[in-house]
DNA sequence: TTGTAGGCGTTATCAA
DNA sequence: TTGATAACGCCTACAA
């Protein structure tokens, strides 16, 4: 800057006031700087800029896995209200660690963010972030102790909209299948499959298997339902991965059992038959996480909490 | 920083060689420091380190999409090696614009990154990104004019082998459906279509359309290729677009054709019929142009140029 | 409309 | 083994 001001003839602040756009420079002037900056090349650092004002126009985004559909779709809608914004977006996955979690958490906070928006890889509490002083918003699952903003799909709603939809037509012995109990999200969508068959009075309690799931661990739960006097006639599955190794035990064991899944998938229409699901909408999480960032970034901190984030049923074939 | 050292009644410099993990520091005075900075919560700003050392131990991606599946996990394989390196990704969607790319390029080099991988948006001179003397590596698509390191995928040899696996099943008449002869790597696609079959002397010059394709328009071109006297038996689809375009088009029409798919596509397996693909490797593609470019970072400016990634045929039913 | 001085938090240099 | 001091490149405050 200090080079561009010598070839410009003119001072460092000058300099500075045209690159910022500041007003009170006279058009004249602007230009000399402007080909005196084209001329050497010059770009502003942006270290420096946000060491002087304190500020980074940069926002922590940290997911499970960037490279899962689901959280991709996430952070592009995160990237698009960041962009919108000015600001910059740094994007790391944890991996489902929680050591990863915070390391970059914390390599986030040394640069500086102005904000973070985090996919908490536990449910503890999260005290020790609200403790940084900067402000986040947790997506997908929440965090217990420290009440925080958090943005959450309906899982329970969801699951239960799959099972009214089945029992409506005319399905009475329903089976969930759920992945690993251990993750939040599986134990609210089993709680959503059991209020779901206890309102409608149908008889489920024992056909609920919690995974993590195997084509074989699935294909015996499902022969083992499948077997007796009253067999099961259509199953839920928990997630995505549970739908994909749920359709290939029965694929192999040449069944048609009626599925709903949770989350959808690719190519559902071209299945056979098609697969009707319950979409959760990782564009809308990502943005009502990154508009209530930004609100929080704004100063506004009225009313923290969790907000919840419709799924939809949507029915194939 | 400075507070730190008061606290631990020690200069400045003091707490940079604690925080730095420089040797020449006795235990006890570090242990002293250790102590003020987890009473204070302190953490190094980056921002300065930065400003002083001139590096910033970040890359920036240019990517098209964050959320295309291919996108995402060749970000992943790029962040994978970035953290290796103790560096952070920065990345970013051009969405198909020049002026995103320049946008975001600009973006990250006035935070003064390291280097840079991008997939550009167009196939022309990248020579302005040669001139902002920070190491950079092109993937997926190479950019003319200025020779400079590119990672690609052998999307000729690709659909070559896709050719020659239908051929050896007998197939005479296969057809081509690519996407808009735009795209560099359509134009790539197609020449290796035109080759392959040239080379085992089959007729299928006027076998080849080239998109962008609706449904419609998909099913309008199978459907003329497969009246007359000699109807086509096979297709082979450009990327995993067309692939899904296409087999939409052969359900409507409920006809049944044999179709190897550029790129493969989740679920191929649980289609009726299996869909056999050419799978491009993207983790490889962005391991690989990480890799490079470390090494381009590192100093070694060796044997700059095209790299090319193999292809696998998958083949399924 | 333009310029000068000072400092943001860190690391490098050199001295003690 | 430790410390004082000077940058790094920019922006804020104030002065001309």
């Amino acid at each position: 800057m200090l080079d561009v001001a010598r070839e410009a003839g003119v001072s460092l602040k000058t300099v500075s006031r045209v690159v910022n756009g500041e007003p009170a420079v006279r058009p004249e002037t602007s230009q000399r700087v402007e080909r005196a900056m084209a001329a050497l090349g010059f770009r502003r650092n942006d270290s420096a800029r946000q060491l002087r004002t304190g500020r980074t126009a940069s926002v922590g985004l940290v997911v499970e896995d960037l490279a899962d559909p689901f959280y991709s779709l996430l952070t592009k809608a995160v990237a698009r209200v960041c962009e919108e914004r000015g600001h910059l977006l740094l994007s790391g996955s944890a991996e489902g660690s929680p050591e990863r979690e915070r390391s970059l958490v914390s390599a986030f906070l040394a640069r500086r963010v102005d904000g973070l928006v985090v996919v908490p890889a536990l449910a503890d509490d999260h005290g020790w972030l609200a403790g940084e002083g900067v402000p986040f918003v947790l997506v997908d699952r929440p965090a217990g102790g420290t009440p925080c903003d958090s943005v959450l799909s309906d899982n329970a709603g969801g699951v239960r909209a799959a099972v009214e939809h089945l029992a409506g037509r005319g399905h009475r012995r329903i089976g969930f299948l759920g992945d690993d109990a251990a993750f939040w999200t599986a134990q609210q969508r089993r709680r959503g499959f059991l209020e779901a068959v206890d309102a409608l009075g149908l008889p489920a309690a024992d056909l609920v298997g919690m995974g993590p799931h195997t084509v074989a661990s699935a294909a015996a739960l499902l022969e083992g339902w499948g077997a007796g006097a009253d067999p099961l006639t259509a199953v839920v599955t928990g997630n995505n991965r549970v739908t994909v190794t749920a359709l290939r035990a029965l694929r192999d064991a040449g069944r048609r059992l009626e599925v709903v899944g949770f989350d959808d998938v690719e190519l559902a229409d071209l299945l056979d038959p098609p697969l009707t699901v319950v979409a959760q909408d990782p564009e809308r999480l990502g943005d009502t996480a990154a508009r209530l960032l930004f609100r929080r970034m704004g100063g506004d901190l009225e009313g923290m909490g969790p907000v919840v984030v419709p799924t939809r049923l949507v029915v194939r074939g």
